[in-house]
DNA sequence: TTGTACGCGTTATCAT
DNA sequence: ATGATAACGCGTACAA
């Protein structure tokens, strides 16, 4: 201990051990006398040793790190990732490292290869659209590289996966929306390849069908999850005549957007329209009026998959689906006569 | 390279040079032989070679990371922070690493001394309000941790601070403001203890000032950066007989709260009130109507605040100061007679 | 200009 | 149950 942190040669010396045996103590192994066991902690609080992780790692061949791996996702969704993550890793050794990665790059997987071959991850969360890419999942496995897939939808087993259900989720959402007594259901989709896009609009057509009611084509615009998409999609759409008296945004940024269309020609809501979105970020509850919503539990989802990732052969399973919830807020009304 | 990656011997063995050699290439020796040197690259390349960043951290005793410690902050800056580090580092061996602080709890100091003893960071950026403590910063010193300070106002020498001014932007903002015929502009000031509250603050006064108009304390309500206190700030100041023709919030949040209580009590803005916020974070472009604010360069100072913490010696520095520029929008019109 | 020997702090192997 | 010794992959004295 000469200069900065005792190491564990440290330890042992004072404790008149060998270093396995600070190692032992370290990692719980099962097979050490308690009066050892007690001997050496002692010795460790007394002079407040702490491993080096960066030995550790090498030796190891793995890191204490988990990595957030994320491509393009809406910033207040990964924000949340983030808090749920670290909520999950509160306490323990582990830190969270967070690398964006550009899907459109025609390297993107060798980026990711050369990420975590390197960097030797103890695993990695990911985040969609790029979980639900299974050959990045079996990119991770390859490289022996723990993961686990965030989706709207169970996208592997229960150990390697944090899901809603946003099928049903939509399902009961836009049947909320038809008790109120809406018949022409506006609906702005998500992106191409967003599993999202395709589980939400499935729950919108289910719940339409429940009522007995058809799809109409026209008051369906597409959206790329972005404020200036639904903007554009909502103003397509109350061009329509009769116009729609509701619009579902498969999430809450379009929804924003619907609601600024909305005000652009004079519509309030939600008397003239009534509005629903998905997600439950901030960007909902600060919304005029108060954006009615599906809360996607992804804070949860988060923490979960931190601690799956980090989780002992012997740790509680971790839930694997997270159920979502419509949330009221002021967007939502009765269609005017 | 029996299983995995290609190690330094690897290469050593294969160009028929030693170790120390290839260590030599890696990290650019001057004093290198041009021929051993290219000899050794091509068998780097062909080899793909990539130093184990495990290895090099334990023998430096230094990593190969760079870490953001914020606390608090909000979500949307956080992001953008994150956003212009990561692009600061790209291309460059360098990983992020996020680590929230608790500013309130009592082993804050504690938990980032603990933090920088074992993960042995290339250097940290400190956000606000925490990058304003000194005792923080004397922190990262004592420990050998490089450290850039982020702040609205330059907080330490330039090698170690990026900053904006935000006292002079605040200025010509409300400047703005009084050009358009307002006289009875309200304030809603940020939380106590937070730098960029005090100089924007500050910057409020000196325009009242140069203008020859008195600060009114009815006019100033408190606020604490979120979208809860300005909606109550601005119920506050809208009682006022006569009403505030103006505000200005500390931030987007509030200022968006501010649109929301004139939205509330039947005031249409700008008509009514005019409202200019701070930031410029999405929330103010997706405010109904799109709010008028100061770009903040959170980006641009994160992106150089990246450079400055990997920057070798010889690397041209980077600016210590940024710019803010007023932006506006749909949320300021001359008052009302 | 290049190579040898060793240290960095930990875990793993194989003894006892 | 515990210990000696060898990895792990790279950097640095110091020597050549």
């Amino acid at each position: 201990m000469r200069s900065g942190q005792p190491t564990i040669n440290d330890v042992a010396r004072l404790a008149g051990v060998s270093k396995k045996t600070v190692s032992r103590v370290i990692n719980r192994s099962p097979l050490l006398g308690p009066d050892t066991r007690a001997q050496v902690e002692a010795v460790i609080g007394q002079l407040g040793y702490v491993p080096n992780p960066q030995a550790r790692a090498l030796a190891l061949r793995r890191n204490f790190l988990v990595g957030l791996v994320h491509d393009n996702a809406n910033a207040q969704t990964v924000m949340s990732v983030q808090r749920g993550m670290l909520e999950g890793l509160r306490g323990t050794e582990f830190e969270m490292v967070v690398r964006p990665l550009d899907r459109d790059a025609a390297t993107m997987s060798a980026d990711l290869r050369h990420f975590l071959e390197r960097q030797r991850l103890h695993g990695v969360l990911l985040l969609p659209p790029i979980s639900e890419d299974d050959a990045v999942a079996a990119l991770c496995a390859e490289l022996g590289c723990r993961y686990v897939r965030m989706g709207s939808a169970p996208l592997d087993d229960a150990a390697r996966s944090v899901a809603s259900d946003d099928r049903a989720a939509v399902r009961s959402a836009v049947a909320f929306l038809i008790e109120q007594g809406h018949r022409r259901i506006g609906l702005i989709a998500g992106p191409p390849g967003f599993r999202s896009g395709t589980e939400r609009r499935l729950g919108f057509e289910d719940a339409l069908a429940d009522a007995g009611l058809a799809v109409a084509e026209e008051l369906v615009a597409p959206g790329r999850y972005t404020f200036a998409s639904g903007l554009e999609a909502a103003e397509r759409l109350l061009d329509r005549v009769p116009r729609p008296t509701a619009i579902f945004a498969c999430n809450d940024e379009m929804a924003a957007g619907v609601i600024h269309a909305a005000h652009d020609r004079g519509l309030a809501v939600p008397r003239d329209l009534s509005v629903v979105g998905f997600d439950d970020t901030p960007t909902a509850a600060q919304a005029w009026p108060p954006l009615t919503t599906v809360r996607w539990p992804v804070v949860d989802m988060a923490r979960a998959a931190a601690r799956k990732l980090i989780a002992t052969p012997d740790a509680p399973d971790e839930p694997a689906l997270f159920p979502s919830a419509l949330v009221q807020r002021r967007s939502v009304s009765i269609p005017a006569a």
